[in-house]
This record gives C-alpha cells, structure tokens and sequence, in this order.
DNA sequence: TTGTAGGCGTTATCAA
DNA sequence: TTGATAACGCCTACAA
C-alpha cells in the first residue's frame, strides 16, 4: 500500500510550484502560461493523479456532496427519486449520499445527524414526514445546525420544518384518484391509507374525504384501512377490508405498490377486477402499466421531483433565492383497472 | 452562515487541550481520567459538536466509505442489492457511496475514476461486466490505482479482472431454470437473453444450451431473443419472438423483470401462460410472486450479495484474508407460470 | 494523565 | 506569471 500521488508529486515532476499546479489542477481561472499548464497536465496525466476530495474539501468549504433521505431505497419510488438525484447531481460533478430511514424518526434523526459529518452541501428530505410534535423538533433542530453552516435542505413533500419544498399536491392527487371513480358512478368507495402521521398519509386520505364531501357521498369509517407502503401491506389491508364484510364497489389504493398488493388478494377472493371492483392508484410507476388488468393510476413522476431539487440546491449554493413551495402537476391515467358502475 | 464548531471549541469550553478532546471524542483507548473526559463530553454535547469526516479521513487514511456501481439503482435488482450494502455499512459506521454505470463501459470507468477521489475503503462492483478485451485492461487499471491505495475490491458476478467475487453460478442458475421445464416434459424452449457480452447474460445464455444438451434437444437459433434488462426489453423480445412465428411452448427470460415484460406481450398475444407457454425467469424479486400469474423462478437473494461483500470488505480491511470466490446458492420457486406439457 | 507540535493534501493569500 | 506559506479540522507521536 503505497502513499497516495499527490499534488506535490505533480508539481515536482512539472517543475513548478505546488501553487502552480494547484491553479490548474483545480481549474481556477487564474492566469498561468500556457506552456506551464501543459506541463502539470501531462505531469497529472502521467502519474495517474486524483486531486484528493476530503483534502480539498478541508479548505474549499464546499464538499461536492448532497445527502438524500429516502424511507427505502428498495422501494421504487424512492429508487426512482434516488436515480434522478444521482443523475442531477453527476451532470454538475456533484455526488449523491443516500441513507434509508425507515420511516423510523428515530433512525431519520440519526441518519441526518451522521450527514452532518460530512458537511453536505445539500440534503434532500426524499420521504413524507412524521407529524408528531416532538420529532418534527427535533428534526427542524437538526437540520437547523446543517443549515448553519451552509447546507441547502429540500423536502420532496408537504414537510412541517418549514424547509422549502418539492412536491406534488398529494390532497388533489388523492382527490382526483376518488373522484374518478365517482366519475364512473361509484358510490362505495374503500380506501388503503398509508400509515397515519405521516404527511403523505394525511394528505391522500384527506384528499379521498374531499371527493366524497363534495360529491355528498357519507364517509364511512369501514371502508377505510390502513397500512405498509409494500405491497405486502396492501395486501393485508386489502384482505381486512374483506373480511369486515363491508360491501364496496371501488377501490383507492395511496400507492401503486399497495394497489398491486391489494389486486392479489382481491383476485385470491374471487373478485375481478374491475368487473366487480374498481382500483385506482396512486405515483404510476412503470409497473402499475404491466400488470393485469393494467392499474388506472394518478400518475406523477418522482424523477422530477428529485431532479428539480438538485437544481434549487445548486441554485441555492450560487446564491438566488429559491422558492419556498414548489408544486408539480400530476396527470390521470386511465387504464384497465377502473369502469363505470354497473347495474 | 457561521464556522463549524470544531474540536478547537470543543477543548476550550471544556478547558482542556485538543489532543485531550481528540482522545475522547474520537474514542481511543488512549488513558484519560474520568472527569476530563465527562467534561469534553459535556462540552460536545453541548457545542453539538460532530467531528469533520473530510479532517478526520485525512489523517486517518481511512475515509469509512464503501463505493458501489451498480447498472441502475433505479432497477429493483440493484435497489435491493444497494439496499443490503447500505444496511452493512450502516451497523459498521461505514457509508455506502452508491453510483449507476447503465452498462456504459465508458461511464462505468468516469465512476470509477470518480469515486478514487474519495479514497473509498471499499468498492463493490454490483453489477456485470463487458467482456471485451479493452474494457477489461481499463477496468483492471482503474481498481489496480485503488488498490494500490488500500481499497478493497470485490465484485457481485463473474468478473474477468481478477477481483474476488461473492456471487451466485449464473450458468447453473439458468440450467435449474431451462432443466425445470425440460423435465415437464418441453422440447421447443425459447430463451430471452440480456444483452450480449456481459457476464451475466453470456453465463445464462450458456446454461440454458448446457441444459438443451444434456438432454439432446437441439439448439435452435431462432428460439433465442436477446433484449435490455428492462421490462420494456422483456416485452419487446416477446414481440420479436412471437413475430418470427417459431413454435415453442416454454420460455426462459433472464430476469423477473423481463419475463414479466415478456408475460405482458404473451398476454397481448392471446397466449395464455400457462396453458400455451411455460414461463420461468431468474432472481425471484418480491414482484415476481405477484404477478398474474405468480412467476417460477430460480431464486437467489440480492441481498446476501451485497451484505456478504460488505462483509468480506470490512475483514479484508482488519488484515484477514478473503476467499476469491464465494459462490452463493440459488433454489427453485415453482409457482403457477409452469405446467407440464400437454398432448 | 495531559499538552505541544507536526502533518494529512489541498487551496488561497500574499509577495515577488 | 510564479512561488512561499498559512490555513482547513483532526489525529498522534513525543514530551512533560
């Protein structure tokens, strides 16, 4: 295991001043002879060089990195989120440092903390957030002590610290999903929410209360449950709602993953779908298209969103003003999986 | 934006030296009395003092990262892959630095290149490699001026440079898939391969002929497709298939996700899977038990990759010697997407 | 048990 | 246009 080649090595092989080589090596656009610049850069070239970006980092006060929480990275929403942060971030020399939370404040809260040590330059809060008091203090508190030192934080939901965010309007994409199945003639409507306190969960369920309230449908509380954003979950939610025996005629899963889940133990149960139920969804990832019956899903795309806040980040560290709410739109996708009520 | 609190005010506040602060803050087994290090504690705490990884890494010679490529995080495969290197690292405080090549040898170089200025302690390459001569000689250069660092170096499939592997036997996995139809009794199997000259898709490939061999059924060239490792991929080499018009009544796809996209085009088709087609794939990701119908697939875990790397890194890195191939196992999963042949 | 001081690789400030 | 040199924040001999 050999020491490192480092600047000094290049600048003694070039003959010049470390100085020198650092004004090149860096591209600074301090002016420097052309015939010293070839030589560094040959000399670089020649012993393999990679200036060193803790060292660098050290001094410049900037680190070239943006932190990104996501619930689970295993999860392709967040795996699509993850990509798009990646890509944004490699077109401007940036790198992404991604950490998966659980949806466990705890660990949310620790994850965060153990950024701090590497002084992001931006940190993207990819996941909903936990609506308890207490923790949305102490996470405004930790990403308080970030931005102190020069850290740029963007949520990608509707977040409660007050950060600026990126975001789909998570109530009307809920709302839309409902009313179109109100649209179709529905009036039995069930609902898998997600779990509760966190924002995205509120704001869909809400968003499903909002259809039914304006086209004077009841609510009624059986027909809504709730549970994990896997599609194990919406499996098992699916399959409580079945056996509570409560009749319903449509369906609105908060997520595509959920959706598929509660397919599988609709059709376990008998139940086609859409002959005898409805099922919209939610995100419309690429795989609610390629199941049977393809799902009709509120469709968004995650992409942008992280995209668009690498972007704001960047903007940010070059010293604009970014906006405080961004909202992207959201679009219906009809497919297979919804049609009108019939007899 | 103010200075970061550093070991310095740490020490004042605690009324000690920095070494003293370092000693502690660092834990070192360094001897230190009881009050000392309850007060720097203190202090810490209450400077809400998080040491600089970039300073810390910089003298230590140990950056506690973990770099990792795969082809797309944004594919399931790889997202859980990521997911159990980055759950390794955590429970050892090491970071996983994670970044997609999209099977570009070029881009897959520009990564590597890019991570050594991290100096990562680790560098799991998740995904298969181009078997083309030059890409070889340029990748094996790449992780020879990592290694000359002290990186350790381990790759997830059969990889001709040399580095160790913890992998599964992708030519075995795909005979077990091609010989589970065989012995239902099918003789016109068609194949849907990955893009050719990667390890991955050639190792299949061969274990799908070694299967037909050894049990004299001819090699048929017309029953072969090749496509992206996409569902879209998997869909499109269905069509092409299906648009040769060869008759065959098994179908081995490489991955879940393109059988399923292959499933989709079968569908279109009319053709049921599977009363007309058998469909067997490889990996067994969750999703491939959900669809309609449920997948039989060769399963092995992703997940035990990436954890058993980070594993052998970390062994690597306290001086042990690692095993240069550590093939993991794979298990049948028949489910509803095979059935013996009839007439 | 504690403190002093040198150095990790880089950039930036100042002089030349 | 170039070159010394002082930081950046931390750790670790070496001294006390």
């Amino acid at each position: 295991m050999t020491r490192q080649v480092s600047i000094v090595d290049v600048a003694r092989e070039a003959r010049v001043s470390v100085a020198t080589a650092s004004r090149i090596l860096s591209n600074s656009d301090y002016p420097v002879s052309p015939e010293t610049r070839a030589r560094v850069l040959e000399a670089a070239r020649r012993l393999d060089y990679v200036p060193d970006a803790f060292a660098r980092a050290l001094v410049r006060r900037r680190t070239g990195i943006i932190a990104l929480t996501v619930h689970d990275i295993a999860d392709p929403y967040f795996a699509e989120i993850a990509r798009a942060v990646e890509d944004a971030c490699q077109a401007d020399g940036y790198r992404a440092l991604i950490c998966s939370t659980d949806r466990d404040p705890d660990k949310e809260i620790r994850v965060i903390r153990s950024f701090r040590a590497f002084r992001p330059d931006g940190l993207i809060l990819g996941g909903g957030c936990v609506e308890d008091p207490a923790h949305v203090e102490n996470l405004r508190r930790e990403i308080a002590s970030l931005t102190v030192r020069g850290t740029r934080v963007v949520a990608l939901s509707r977040h409660p610290t007050g950060v600026p965010m990126v975001r789909v309007d998570n109530v009307a994409v809920a709302r839309a999903a409902t009313e179109h199945v109100i649209s179709l003639g529905h009036r039995r409507i069930a609902c898998i929410c997600g779990q509760p306190n966190f924002t995205t969960s509120t704001d869909r369920f809400e968003g499903y209360r909002q259809a039914l309230a304006a086209h004077d449908i009841p609510f009624d509380p059986d027909l809504v449950v709730v549970g994990w954003y896997t599609w194990a979950g919406g499996y098992q939610a699916a399959r409580e709602l079945l056996a509570r025996g409560v009749d319903f005629s449509a369906l609105v899963a908060s997520t595509d993953i959920m959706a598929i889940g509660a397919l599988v133990a609709l059709r376990e149960a008998g139940i086609d779908v859409p002959d005898r139920v409805s099922l919209v969804s939610m995100n419309d990832l690429p795989i609610a298209s390629v199941v049977e019956p393809p799902l009709t899903a509120v469709s968004f795309r995650g992409r942008d969103l992280g995209a668009l806040a690498v972007r704001l980040i960047l903007d940010a560290l070059e010293g604009q003003e970014i906006p405080q709410d961004t909202v992207l739109g959201f679009e219906l996708k009809v497919r297979r999986s919804t049609r009108p009520l019939t007899d």
